[in-house]
DNA sequence: ATAAAATAAATTGCATACAATTAAATTGCA
DNA sequence: TGCAATTTAATTGTATGCAATTTATTTTAT
């Protein structure tokens, strides 16, 4: 029954669930984002300023694993809502520095729940998160 | 240590690994797709179509975990390379079903090895492939 | 010292994604 | 029957994503 097509099949395939779980589970931010006008990648990029306060664009896409392509713009509405400045660096002007302003620094406060909302909808249990959460992360250090 | 932000850190949210990990191996597959002229998205479409020959827009949307507002654009991508064929159902006009042609059907012989390849570059045993996938699917089915 | 190589961010172009709305067709019910 | 509710695609608008290129700056090798 299995022939050489097999593994072209969608429900073989890793990456299929992969992607689809990532969005599907971004979708459920959608509604708690809004209530403090971020989108999923803003919050993302929001959530290493709150703990870095301060970084390049480099060093930012690196860990968010996004580009300048999508983070300049992005960085641009982040700024233009007041969260975060932008200067190049006096000590090397190719680096544009990102940096928290009280404004964002204070929205951590209103997303402090958010975590927890999600971590309701997800239908896994503590260990199995956690097993998700590992592999997840060492396909990540190895590619 | 841990605070009352703790959980709002990167490292803790189960949705961030799960959208880098997707996104990561996705790119891995942009140069075996360009040889075949399909982007990802273009790809996933083709599988689904690969194993039902033709279903409409909203059971096509189910399969891949997208709606009309994605899928319309990218399926007159498809028609416009000869890969698929788009008529509204008579039966009931307010369908679209989407049909391989001859040509999309032969692209297939093209894809056969990608999944190999790509299961070559990432770096987890079959058990732990399994397990993964399986934690997968039971966040989708039950979300 | 200086030209070539390397680095960082921005820009351009193309392809998703998805919420919200619209338009057309069908169903269901009074 | 006849019209309101439902269903399906398409459209509109906004926000990513990323490859490839460009611009500005810095480093490196001679």
């Amino acid at each position: 029954m299995d022939n050489k097509y097999e593994a072209l099949k969608i429900e073989n395939q890793l990456c299929f669930p992969l992607y689809a779980t990532a969005k599907e589970i971004i979708g459920k931010y959608h509604d708690l984002l809004e209530e403090i006008d971020l989108t999923y990648t803003q919050y993302i990029v929001m959530m290493v300023l709150w703990n870095s306060k301060s970084l390049n664009v480099k060093e930012l896409g690196e860990r968010v694993y996004l580009d300048s392509g999508t983070l300049t713009p992005l960085l641009k509405k982040l700024e233009a809502k007041g969260y975060v400045s932008r200067h190049r660096d006096e000590k090397d002007e190719r680096n544009v520095i990102v940096a928290l302003t009280d404004k964002g620094d204070k929205l951590k406060e209103k997303a402090v729940n958010i975590p927890y909302q999600i971590g309701k909808c997800v239908p896994l249990t503590a260990e199995e998160a956690k097993t998700l959460y590992s592999l997840l992360y060492k396909i990540l250090n190895n590619l």
